[in-house]
DNA sequence: TCTGGCACTTGCCCGCGCCGAGTGCCATCT
DNA sequence: AGATGGCACTCGGCGCGGGCAAGTGCCAGA
């Protein structure tokens, strides 16, 4: 082993050692933990050249050394390969996924699954909607003159809007309606869909126009103006158990979460498939969590349907979560396949 | 003003003033703040006697007082009426709430709202099923073999189901599917509906017979046997603007709130329409809530939906969180009515 | 290039004493 | 009888200072 190759060495026992014990380590805990061959002086030079390199820094004077930011970024980026769940969390992870009922129901398994796992925050976003293929979309007369849209796609995403008509209509004209809208949505993704149903209005018989107007541009500004992002949240209890990592800005994390957006904007940045995506704090753009790291990635079958993922202190198990963030999108991927 | 009514004056004095400011309030603060026309030692006679009465704690010898649970409770009851909102606020509630294009929306909406105007935690429960009429079910062929169901109740509720079937079929198949099983459910409450819907397979014609069976266990599965009790939380952030009010237990509170069956208990046992109920401290049975208070109330137009509330800190300003749960079910039954 | 040794810095902990808030009680007044 | 002013007492919080220990940087030597 080289000196290079000693000095990273270092800089991952200080890394693992921190993530486990929250407190500054020095070169006395490295010697005596991680059997590096070279006694406690060697390692302090190579802490003092880490340090140099901006990868660590001592809170204070006579305290151990702690990972910056730059420093986890070195570690995550020098991660060989993702170590795998162990057989029997991966059982876990199928048998729990396995029981799903609907999308909903898998979406809202896989949060927990991921904060469990990881013991951290965990987010996962509904199947994007414009990127989806419309399977159906059906309408129902609440009454006469009130109309519930209820869009089916093939993510198995559900969506629901109510339309007032200015007019009164018979279920003959429902029928039409909705055989029309159809015939027009069924089997083409959300883009395409929209500009179909633009044109409604024009093929529309007379007596019909009307209602095809408003029920058209309701349709389009709902998927495709204002297409509704959705968000799971889970294992925000989490928060607390590290909520010294977040020093007085437990707050603004929570605060992040609830806004949706931000994350939101986080998991739409980061959706490569297969390809765990890492931001280690100051690398978020958002203010409000620059005191967070967080792993993410796309999942779904052939096509990327949303992101999930997990946020947390940049303190975390970063093999672990990226591990773990993994496969359960890959597990979830393979069960949306199949319906 | 006699004895016994300055002593709850003092009570009251208590009460508003720590939930203030958050710090044991003593004899002088009292006489300074609020003209009760009597001396600091009287008022700490008074206080002696409430001591004696449970109603009030001195966390430590010289320190002031601080109510408990107890207190509170003879508070919140002899508050004699609700103080209504601010006309500014009234229209602020519906101004937002008239923009909900949906339920969902409607209780999304809801809970921002409530989060928003008391500042803790708020809680709004999904219209239980098991009070709900169909108003319509709609079943869409995913594949030849596999079938969704959407239940569309009249609470604006849409609850979807996947059921894969042993057999395929045909388009026709599905048409008349949906017309039986409509024609046993639509304009039901959902009790009756799967006493109906149980007795379907007996009448079904012979080459029906077999998905009718499957249909009509899973929907009974998915209605009567499990019904799904959703829960849409906001605000959780506020839980950290009153840390200092859970020792430690912040995060056993935020578990609580993620479990959902803790809080679908309390506001199931508290749904009088009209009433606001008031849970505080230890009254609560669940364990993990014994520092909070709950204020909750049915919400829903002539039958009662579901339950809503808040929950916060057994030192918070009741009045005021009573007042804004009030206004919120109120208008949110309203605006449900409407559709 | 590594190592052992050593002086130095500095945060943390602990005990101490002071201060002030707040109380309880009592004699006195109305 | 009820209210009041006075007074002694209690006790938590705060600031101070010394001792302690962890950890470092540096240097001379292998």
């Amino acid at each position: 082993m080289n000196a290079e190759e000693r000095r990273f060495a270092v800089l991952r026992a200080i890394v693992a050692d921190f993530v486990r014990t929250q407190e500054p380590v020095g070169s006395k805990m490295i010697v005596d933990r991680h059997n590096l061959g070279v006694s406690s002086a060697t390692v302090r030079n190579d802490m003092a050249a880490l340090e140099d390199e901006g990868l660590i820094v001592q809170p204070h004077t006579s305290a151990g050394r702690v990972p910056t930011d730059k420093g986890y970024r070195l570690f995550v980026d020098k991660l060989a390969q993702v170590k795998p769940l162990s057989p029997a969390e991966r059982r876990a992870v199928q048998a729990f996924l396995d029981g799903a009922i609907d999308l909903d129901d898998v979406l809202r398994r896989s949060v927990r699954l991921l904060a469990q796992l990881t013991r951290q925050v965990a987010v996962v976003q509904y199947p994007t909607l414009t990127r989806s293929t419309v399977r159906h979309l059906e309408v129902v007369a609440l009454t006469p003159a009130r109309l519930m849209l209820v869009l089916i796609t093939d993510s198995g995403r559900v969506d629901q809007r109510v339309v007032d008509l200015g007019e009164v209509l018979t279920d003959t004209d429902v029928a039409a309606l909705r055989n029309m809208i159809n015939g027009a949505l069924v089997g083409r993704p959300l883009a395409a869909a929209s500009a179909a149903v633009a044109e409604l209005p024009l093929t529309a018989p007379g007596e019909l126009r009307g209602v095809v107007t408003t029920v058209s541009s309701v349709l389009i500004e709902t998927l495709v103006e204002h297409p509704e992002e959705r968000l799971v949240l889970g294992g925000t209890a989490n928060l607390t158990r590290n909520a010294a990592d977040f020093p007085g800005s437990l707050r603004q994390v929570l605060e992040a979460l609830e806004e949706q957006v931000v994350v939101l904007k986080l998991l739409a940045a980061a959706q490569d498939p297969g390809t765990v995506t890492v931001r280690i704090g100051e690398e978020n753009e958002s203010e409000q969590m620059r005191a967070t790291s967080v792993v993410s990635i796309g999942y779904g079958a052939n096509t990327v349907l949303g992101g999930m993922g997990v946020v947390g202190p940049t303190r975390m198990d970063y093999p672990g979560t990226i591990a773990a963030v993994h496969a359960v999108a890959r597990y979830v991927g393979e069960i949306l396949a199949g319906r």
